[in-house]
DNA sequence: CTAACTTTGTTAAAAAAATAACAATCTTTA
DNA sequence: TAAAGATTGTTATTTTTTTAACAAAGTTAG
């Protein structure tokens, strides 16, 4: 037992970057009611090699049992420990339009614990406007609600015009994290967590894929 | 001049995924009118180090200058080439739900050379739907629209139940590239290539580090 | 025009990540 | 219960990626 949970410690981002894909192979697998899977099958299904499914989940533990391989629920009950999916996440939304409908209404989160306390919108919403069965209020609402409600993260799906202001209002009412699909890099205090989505991004790699195929081989390693 | 674009030569996928991202910086430069940058300042304003950003570029040709450094213009132009946005890539989307209908209005795709051509739904939209200048049609009509138009990527933004189908109808009907919002993976022809986007993953890495804050310093190593 | 700067592209070195190898040990089968 | 087989966790090796270093070449200022 050498894995890494020691107080500094570090584990590799590329590392923490594929977890959320073992979670999602290990779910389906577990929807399947699989019970037993070896680090060689699971690779397989992934597409990695089995020695770096176990050396990444060697950074956190030993999970497995030798000549028998993974038990699914387990391995997932660890994995999904680790990125902290063992305990409920409370979520506002800020930005009520197509991209924050889809995102409220995006399945799998509340089976991970994701939950979506409420959802707020520029614009005077409809009175009792529902989207997935959460209210969505007036954005002046949300300091106010920040100060009463213990929110992990914000999720920002506004105009990039509006983004910053909302971070702000965020930060200030003690959210740890931002989940931000404005296409605008937002400026928060150090001890506040920021993923930015840039969704076109893969766009732009398609694009460069289609653009250099037929020399023989894709000219690209990966 | 050694930079690689002989046939069968490979260039890194890590560096392809840093394409887009230079992409962006070079067009707010552009937008700001900025006319020069050197390597150490656009590396700064991304957060990495000029070394990796000219050892990148170095990939695809020599697009600076000694002593004077890059004109934002005309690197922007050849990273555009590079990732293939130097001409028009016409798209059709299918399911035009939030998701959809998001997607449709993403901004700064038009300038860059995506075209919405078409658009479809399950349902039988009605009559004329107009989403952003697009007409949503039944999607029974796809198969044929695609005999007629020359399409080079379908956008797949169904549930995830009918997200295969309709990726075989694509194929079918010509399209080179799928960019897929379903959270199901694809079976497709090798010649065909696909980009799937998870969006909850970095919504994982978020709860990760969340979970993970406060020992210290965050034990994530960048 | 010259000399002092600046900055690139490239090569070399260092660091990180992926893969391979294998002892340890558990499971299965007979 | 014992022997054969399977699979892990870990260490060693290889490969990839990042960073550093620097000669070559252009720029700027006087």
């Amino acid at each position: 037992m050498t894995h890494n949970d020691a107080p500094g410690s570090k584990i590799p981002m590329v590392v923490i970057k594929r977890l959320p894909v073992y979670q999602r192979y290990l779910s389906e697998l577990q929807k399947k009611e699989v019970e037993r899977i070896s680090s060689g099958e699971l690779a397989a299904k992934i597409g990695i090699t089995a020695s770096q499914l176990r050396h990444d989940l060697s950074c956190f533990g030993n999970f497995g049992q030798q000549g028998y391989g993974y038990k699914v629920d387990d391995l997932l009950f660890e994995v999904n420990k680790i990125l902290g999916l063992d305990h409920n996440i409370y979520m506002v939304l800020i930005g009520a339009g197509n991209l924050g409908r889809a995102v409220l209404s995006y399945p799998n989160f509340l089976s991970r614990g994701f939950i979506f306390k409420a959802a707020f919108d520029q614009k005077q919403p409809p009175v009792n406007l529902n989207i997935e069965g959460i209210l969505v209020q007036p954005v002046r609402e949300l300091e106010s609600y920040l100060k009463e409600q213990l929110i992990d993260i914000g999720v920002i799906t506004t105009p990039a015009a509006n983004a910053q202001e909302i971070a702000d209002i965020l930060v200030a009412g003690g959210v740890r994290g931002i989940w931000n699909f404005a296409p605008i890099s937002l400026k928060t205090p150090e001890n506040v967590v920021v993923e930015h989505v840039h969704i076109s991004e893969s766009l732009l790699v398609l694009s460069y894929q289609l653009c250099h195929k037929g020399f023989g081989r894709l000219p690209v390693s990966y």
